[in-house]
DNA sequence: GCCAACGTTGGC
DNA sequence: GCCAACGTTGGC
């Protein structure tokens, strides 16, 4: 069981989007990096969800995955700006998760993250960091949590 | 809208 | 394999 953090642009698809799907596939993801992490995620891992190009940005919601090893259906999709037209259904090149609605949470900002933690303990508050797929080491998801009075909910 | 950070592309 | 040019991310 892994934590992670996940980025989203809310005027894209925000933590109230997936509050009213319940459940989304996390596609459009074209970066080597942010997808081996994708790759390495497993169902009932938990994910924070991050508004990012937000005012202000910060975790705004808890998810978790569902599905792994997804096939992004978009890479194939002609009419999507994600198409990858050195991809074949043979071979994906981009992998992704199915991702489920958990709960929100009152905006714990980036300014929140940056005042009580280091980039060593948090990478999401390193410097120009763009990476929009993250690991949360879990000795600090509880020290995330309180930043506002939060836990995870049971799960059934 | 600006721009720093940094990932990707492609010529060589 | 290097690296300049270019494109994107995302905070401000």
């Amino acid at each position: 069981m892994q934590y992670w953090l996940m980025k989203s642009e809310p005027d894209i698809y925000s933590i109230a989007d997936l509050e009213r799907d319940r459940v989304t596939i996390w596609d459009g993801i074209r970066n080597y990096q942010a997808r081996n992490y994708l790759r390495s995620m497993r169902s009932g891992d938990v994910a924070f969800f991050y508004h990012s190009n937000a005012n202000p940005p910060g975790i705004a919601g808890l998810m978790k995955i569902v599905e792994s090893n997804i096939a992004d259906p978009t890479q194939f999709d002609l009419d999507s700006k994600y198409y990858d037209a050195k991809s074949s259904p043979d071979s994906p090149r981009w992998q992704t998760v199915r991702v489920e609605f958990l709960q929100r949470i009152p905006l714990i900002s980036l300014n929140q993250l940056r005042e009580n933690f280091t980039p060593e303990e948090l990478t999401v508050v390193r410097q120009g960091n763009r990476l929009s797929v993250l690991p949360v080491e879990a000795e600090m998801v509880d020290r995330i949590l309180a930043l506002s009075s939060q836990q995870i909910p049971n799960q059934r």
